[in-house]
DNA sequence: TTTTCCAACTTGCTTATTGCAAGTATTATT
DNA sequence: AATAATACTTGCAATAAGCAAGTTGGAAAA
């Protein structure tokens, strides 16, 4: 079943997407796994927004608890905690690019990712497959 | 209130973008009027989610001073107030109906949106022209 | 084997934001 | 003239975010 134990504020599903996305920081986290390729905890306290840690730690066991990120050992090296995406995050990757889009648009010049915002807007679909493909989630 | 000085934390899109939807409420604002074409203050205070006054005005206040609405006598009605939305506001119905498709997909079961959603997967183009036009912004 | 490192958090505390109830000001309507 | 509606404000308690520092547990270095 889905969405058990999530309090939800109505049966919208834009309403019930932002009781689990709706914050500063999940989907910056999700960025970073989606389109960063970042998987562990000293990763994404790099990042140039410079999260808390306490407030990465709930945003990473939230989105562990809503289904979207596993908490595993790395199989590369079995000592180090590794973050991996659920086809229910991957499924976010229109939403983050279209974010993306919007962004680069309305709030930001000289951005560096013009080249993709272009061929996403020629072939989204294209740009989903292969970033979905780059998480190991063909 | 006091001015507020919108900060960016980085220079991403993504992160730009958030600074400004990055919230439980923006975009269910934002969502009343691109999908359920809301214009005034009391009509935003009935939706199911229950925003409460203050942060409905608050909202308000800053998604016109980032150039997302704009808040006007209504012109059918010279007496009360309504907001209309601006393209960089429309610019965001792509964002908002990705986020009803993964909602919808992964949230709520039986939402009433399938025929809207079906069609936005076959031909999204139309369907965001269609609301762009049905808000006067064709 | 003791020390040092490092990764992944946790804790304590301060500040900022949210939520709720109630109130206010300015027009309509009866 | 009294009542109602609209678009907000205000005050205050509850919740969440931000910051610095501390903890745990395994690994590598001395």
């Amino acid at each position: 079943m889905l969405a058990q134990t999530l309090s939800h504020r109505s049966s919208c599903p834009v309403s019930c997407a932002l009781d689990i996305l709706g914050d500063k920081w999940t989907l910056l986290v999700l960025r970073d796994i989606l389109l960063k390729r970042k998987r562990y905890f000293r990763e994404f306290l790099t990042s140039p927004e410079k999260i808390a840690s306490n407030i990465l730690a709930d945003r990473l066991k939230k989105l562990e608890a809503a289904g979207m990120i596993l908490r595993r050992y790395d199989p590369n090296n079995g000592c180090k905690i590794a973050y991996t995406v659920t086809e229910k995050g991957t499924d976010l990757i229109p939403v983050i690019l279209e974010l993306l889009r919007w962004g680069a648009k309305h709030e930001v010049v000289n951005n560096g990712h013009d080249q993709l915002i272009k061929q996403f807007e020629r072939n989204p679909e294209e740009v989903i497959a292969e970033i979905r493909l780059s998480l190991g989630m063909g």
